[in-house]
DNA sequence: CGCTGCGGGTGGT
DNA sequence: ACCACCCGCAGCG
């Protein structure tokens, strides 16, 4: 029964995002494929039935990322890693920001940790929270498999998610170390009786929770509205609040998200530094100062025929106070078009996006990432 | 503290 | 045999 919709899906991948050759093998093969023609840009949201082949030196591939939150399974098989999806966390309220923006945390991976997290409440009604599980594969979570093998990493993953999406692992732990950094601050009496004494001093500084914030506002967390206009007004990069934004509330799954389209994020900076960076250049897509907003997360700059390095070099290089979009190339880009398999193959994404992933990019990422933490500070 | 991987173990089909 | 899942342990950031 589930076999028809299966094979369709497997069909529909076929055509989609694999490449004829690929979808021959399954990860529980003995062997499997040595002549890989193409290997694929990291993806940060597979769903559904889809395989993919990853470089061994992607260092998400080697993490075994996903922004699904997904956790470890064991499968009694050393050599195959499977990982299980846990949903996403809800408001059990069902509330919506003023934005009209649902919340869908991240379930925390850890068991105990998952648990403390729905003790908690909603950060925008504070409500209940709610662990909407996955039931996408025959009622059971949506699985995912990794496989290590020579220079390829293997990845299938079963099932069809069943929701929406969490926030990426990196909006999650942005969050964290905000909350973190807020409930240290405010505990910390030291801090205080400085903050008390600088008072005295400036005969300014309001409440203490104001240093640390600084530029930010008593309800950046859910605040859209007033944060809008606030942005608008003072006329700050939108991207910041479109960054926040985003990480707070990723869109749901296959929303609209025009989705359709790959989901990809680029690579190398990828999982984790760029948060929804792809996103953000669809909805808010606020042209970078700088940019010409070639940068379509799922066309791909093959619009402007780069699609490469080298976009992506300028790019970085030049600008490196940039928003931090997810390098130029994206999967479809190198996989769809069946672009230059050169680089990957050849040169092990090393040189280029490799390093990219840990060089260049990186200062726009850090650069997002505080922003976002600016924005995201106040975070009750 | 939480993420990640490992693997022993259980129960269901 | 296969699968889902629980649990604790260990390495790491």
């Amino acid at each position: 029964m589930l076999k028809g919709a299966d094979e369709a899906a497997v069909e529909q991948e076929n055509s989609a995002s694999q490449h004829g050759e690929m979808t021959s093998w399954d990860i529980n093969d003995i062997k499997l494929p040595q002549d890989v023609r193409q290997i694929d840009w990291f993806q940060e949201w597979p769903d559904s039935y889809v395989k993919h082949i990853y470089s061994s030196e992607d260092k998400n591939a080697q993490r075994h990322h996903s922004s699904w939150a997904m956790r470890n399974t064991n499968n009694h098989n050393s050599r195959i890693l499977k990982k299980s999806c846990l949903g996403v966390v809800v408001c059990g309220n069902d509330c919506s920001t003023s934005d009209g923006r649902k919340i869908y945390l991240r379930p925390a991976i850890c068991d105990k940790a998952r648990q403390k997290q729905q003790r908690k409440c909603c950060p925008n009604c504070n409500g209940p929270l709610k662990l909407l599980s996955c039931r996408g594969h025959g009622g059971y979570p949506v699985t995912n498999f990794w496989r290590h093998e020579g220079q390829f990493i293997f990845f299938q993953s079963k099932g069809a998610h069943d929701h929406p999406r969490p926030e990426t692992k990196l909006e999650a732990e942005a969050r964290r170390s905000i909350h973190k950094a807020q409930t240290a601050f405010s505990a910390s009496s030291v801090r205080l009786k400085r903050i008390q004494e600088i008072e005295s001093l400036t005969g300014a500084m309001p409440m203490p929770e104001a240093l640390p914030l600084l530029l930010s506002k008593p309800d950046a967390y859910v605040i859209p509205a007033n944060f809008r206009g606030h942005l608008s007004k003072s006329s700050q990069e939108p991207t910041l609040s479109s960054c926040s934004g985003q990480l707070l509330y990723p869109r749901a799954a296959g929303e609209d998200e025009g989705s359709g389209e790959a989901l990809t994020w680029s690579q190398g900076p990828s999982l984790g530094r760029i948060p929804s960076a792809e996103r953000l250049s669809q909805h808010v897509l606020p042209v970078p100062k700088g940019g010409h907003g070639s940068f379509r997360p799922n066309t791909g700059p093959l619009g402007d025929g780069s699609c490469g390095e080298k976009s992506l070099l300028t790019y970085s290089s030049s600008c490196l106070s940039l928003p931090p979009y997810p390098a130029p190339q994206s999967g479809p880009c190198s996989r769809v078009s069946g672009a230059q398999p050169h680089r990957q193959l050849s040169a092990p994404l090393r040189g280029s996006e490799g390093d990219m992933s840990e060089g260049g990019p990186q200062v726009g990422l850090n650069y997002c990432h505080n922003d976002m933490v600016f924005n995201l500070y106040p975070l009750r």
